[in-house]
DNA sequence: GTCCCTTGTTTCGAATTCGAAGCATCGCTA
DNA sequence: TAGCGATGCTTCGAATTCGAAACAAGGGAC
């Protein structure tokens, strides 16, 4: 299935190795410092802090969140339900549209992110930020920006074209 | 529960979150090319490739393993049992201690890896290399290693901190 | 040699994730 | 306006993950 070279760069593989590894640890790291602070799962903040900071009226419909984390549409569904019941967000039928859902965040979702959010940064400093100082923070930045933009442009490839594609 | 600041460094944050969303699609991608070129997973692969590429005689203890890869030990011990059922792994018990298990690759993990490498590389290329030249590659990889060590050497913070020794 | 804390691994149960299939609605085209 | 593929979400079943508890062997203190 492919002309890719059996040998990779040294120098490339190291980024990549480094780059799976970095984010396991990070991500195993937030998990349990957001256990501690809140009973939330990574996912369920990833949401949270979606809708609070990142989208219009602190509301999106379902696979427009899902795609912005990266997270399966089925996956969502289930999560939206805890949320809900948890009464951190609200689904409500978006209107103009019967089939869409919206999901929006509530006073105590907001106020459980804002309880956890000091947490999360704490550990990003730490393990993160802390041995990568702002200028390369910088750097790593302006390296990876492209490269998601890239990748996100980039569906898996299109064996069967599984995830949404964006407006021709 | 933290003095952290609530309000991060944009520059930062932008770093963060492009190391996460570049790792999840990135992942996601190389898991569908081993489905349709091997029928392993993402972990399997890790493990395969951590023992015929970065281990003594193709050959490790399961704690090791587990830790090298950033995995749960008794997800380990599913992962192995699964390998082994399929003749790509033997487990045998460590000469000189009793409780220690040795997993060592065979010829057919070996073989599965050579068949499955080229698409796995054919991936990371087109989805991380290729809009990341190898000067920034080599960027990156100088920012990332030191981060990881940082991590591996800082773990998350024990929640329950083991017993330790004696009191001095 | 014996006690007892460590270390290495597995078992167990619960929770979560994904893809495929199922439904219902939309909206373009004739 | 009827037909029909596209779109948005949920349900379903299967697989995988983790942490805690269980088990078993090692090894130091006495």
């Amino acid at each position: 299935m492919s002309h890719a070279p059996e040998s990779v760069d040294p120098v490339q593989l190291g980024a990549y190795f480094a780059l799976i590894e970095v984010t396991s640890l990070l991500r195993h790291a937030i998990e349990q410092q957001l256990r501690e602070d809140g009973s939330i799962s990574f996912v369920q903040f990833q949401i949270l802090a979606r809708l609070d900071r990142w989208s219009p009226d602190g509301s999106r419909g379902m696979t427009d969140l899902a795609d912005s984390i990266v997270f399966s549409r089925s996956g969502l569904t289930y999560q939206a339900g805890l949320l809900e019941k948890a009464g951190l967000v609200t689904r409500t039928p978006t209107p103009g549209d019967e089939r869409a859902t919206t999901v929006t965040i509530t006073d105590a979702g907001r106020a459980l992110l804002a309880k956890v959010f000091p947490g999360h940064t704490e550990v990003v400093t730490r393990m993160l930020f802390d041995p990568l100082p702002r200028a390369d923070a910088q750097t790593l930045a302006a390296l990876l920006t492209p490269v998601r933009d890239h990748m996100r442009a980039t569906p898996p490839r299109s064996a069967a074209p599984r995830r949404r594609k964006k407006s021709p």
